[in-house]
RNA sequence: GCCGGGGUGGCCGAGCGGUUAGGCGGCGGGCUGCAGACCCGCUGACAUGGGUUCAAAUCCCGUCCCCGGCUCCA
């Protein structure tokens, strides 16, 4: 089986060949260090995440990189609103970025370089490009001549002279064309800047990014990704920067995610519904979160609300109990008819996921076929209290390798509840629980029941079974602070 | 004005020419003292008007809505 590709550029699925074999050099658009990241860009991380997992798993040897943008507009303005330093900012912001992707279990960039230590290679660029009559200087400001490189607007499906019609803001009079950009920025009054041979400035924003992909990854990789927003101007940029300097193809798979929504709307700071990831964790857990963020295709839009988030935290609970109940079953020895079922099933689960996968990251149809394996687990403990030790072992592996891919940790949850059961409070809830067994036994029904609903209360559910009664932790966070939070 | 993406059953969400998507909910049944969890069955859909085809949610044309990019934004 081949892996599709939905490419930007062309906008079609295209068969992954990677441009060395069994190697995949990425570059994923990262955060500005200026504020504490929020669930869109959180979408986003998570999507490249998922995509660097599953072509880890398909065998690849993955080169991923995302860098962290230091220095620009703002992060100067967030500077002089806050008094901190830019420097201190961007150590506050991005320590804060690197715990929050690691709460989402977001797998750290090989590298993840910053704009601020690349000055002189952004430099060299520039120079170049100056040199090779792509690039020219105004007072202190170097632009890009977008009418020097032919393939303009390749990626965006923008052409040039219908981007001034739309222009909504001045234009720069010291641009030659209205859509040339800066690749250098004069410094002005209370900013930071660094020597040039155009003097003091800094870089413009698109710059960083194709010096830095080139830098780690070389001339041309494999993919580039982001949110759609970057389709145009930003990648439009890279590509014209990167390409008028090599003359080669620079990223060779462009993918871009949709945007996330929150109850209908676009975030922003104006509508009062900007949500960090931080705000988020507050009512579901990274595990919730998560599974939600990967819930709908990356390339459809997806809405955060108080009924996705249930439902993404009830579809998890599903997988998490099976995964728990196949775990308490007793093993045996010999393998019966039922569990060659099982197995086959669990086995199908697999190859539907992969295919799933396979076809530019279906990740909703993939969950589905996890569902075909859930449903396979609960089937089979229905009807039996005992399971084939090596069937168990495959079956339990084998949904914990596909959540794995999708970086959602079965084991995070088990270790949760192990912790929590090896302490007092464990030999408590079971004296209860016993208790509650001898009033059953009594036929106490009224007593009974009102210690599982005094329980049930306080976050803890109890499940009588005829192999007996079963406790779990409820994890699920009060919804209903939603509205509080945002 | 120029580009692009959509409208799928009560809800979320795949499919994009012929085969049950999946989950949540609802209804019926099983298990249970009851409840929950779980299992089985049922329910129910392709915005709209034309067209192409043996066959269309899927392709083509028109219409109506929604959303995004062209400006910092994942």
């Amino acid at each position: 089986m081949v892996l599709k590709i939905f490419n930007t550029m062309g906008m079609k699925k295209e068969d992954f060949i990677p441009l060395r074999e069994g190697e995949v050099r990425i570059y994923a658009c990262g955060p500005t260090v200026y504020d504490f990241i929020h669930i869109g860009n959180a979408r986003a991380f998570v999507v490249a995440d998922t995509i660097r997992r599953y072509l880890e798993h398909r065998g690849f040897k993955v080169f991923f990189i995302s860098n962290i943008t230091d220095i620009d507009d703002k992060m100067i303005k967030r500077s002089q609103e806050t008094g901190l330093s830019i420097q201190q900012l961007g150590e506050i912001f991005s320590d804060a970025y690197f715990e929050d992707i690691a709460a989402l279990n977001i797998k750290k960039p090989d590298v993840s370089p910053r704009a601020t230590q690349h000055i002189p290679e952004m430099i060299e660029v520039i120079r170049k490009l100056m040199e090779a009559g792509y690039a020219y200087q105004v007072d202190g400001d170097v632009y890009f001549d977008v009418s020097r490189f032919e393939d303009y607007g390749k990626l965006s499906g923008n052409k040039t002279e219908a981007l001034e019609m739309g222009a909504r803001i001045e234009v720069n009079p010291k641009k030659r064309n209205p859509a040339d950009f800066a690749l250098w920025k004069a410094r002005k009054e209370g900013e930071p800047g660094w020597h040039s041979p155009w003097g003091e400035g800094r870089p413009g924003w698109h710059i960083e990014c194709s010096t830095m992909a080139m830098k780690y990854l070389g001339e041309t990789f494999d993919i580039h990704m982001g949110g759609k927003d970057l389709i145009f101007p930003h990648h439009e940029n890279e590509i014209a920067q990167a390409e008028a300097l090599t003359g080669k193809t620079f990223a060779r798979y462009w993918i871009h995610n949709e945007w996330l929504t929150v109850e209908g709307q676009k975030m922003s700071k104006s509508l009062g519904n900007f949500i960090t990831v931080k705000d988020a964790l507050k009512i579901c857990s990274p595990q919730v979160l998560r599974f939600f963020l990967i819930s709908a295709h990356y390339r459809s839009p997806i809405d955060f609300n108080r009924e996705s988030l249930k439902l993404a935290e009830a579809n998890l609970e599903r997988i998490n109990s099976a995964m728990e109940r196949l775990q308490g079953l007793r093993e045996r020895a010999n393998r019966t008819s039922e569990e060659e079922n099982l197995l086959s099933e669990v086995r199908d689960a697999r190859s539907k996921f992969e295919e799933a996968m396979d076809d530019d990251f279906n990740t909703p149809l993939a969950i589905a076929a996890i569902f075909n394996a859930v449903k396979a687990i609960n089937s089979y403990a229905d009807k039996n209290a005992e399971i084939e030790a090596l069937t168990k072992r495959e079956v339990y592996e084998t949904v914990k390798d596909l959540m794995g891919i999708l970086g959602i940790n079965i084991e995070t949850r088990r270790e949760e509840y192990a912790e929590e059961k090896t302490t007092i409070i464990n030999e408590l809830i079971n004296l209860i629980i016993d208790v509650r067994q001898e009033m059953r036994r009594r036929k106490e029904w009224k007593i009974s029941d009102e210690i599982r609903e005094r329980l049930q209360k306080i976050g803890l559910t109890i499940e009588d079974s005829p192999q007996g009664t079963r406790w779990k932790l409820k994890k699920i966070q009060d919804l209903n602070k939603f509205s509080k939070h945002f």
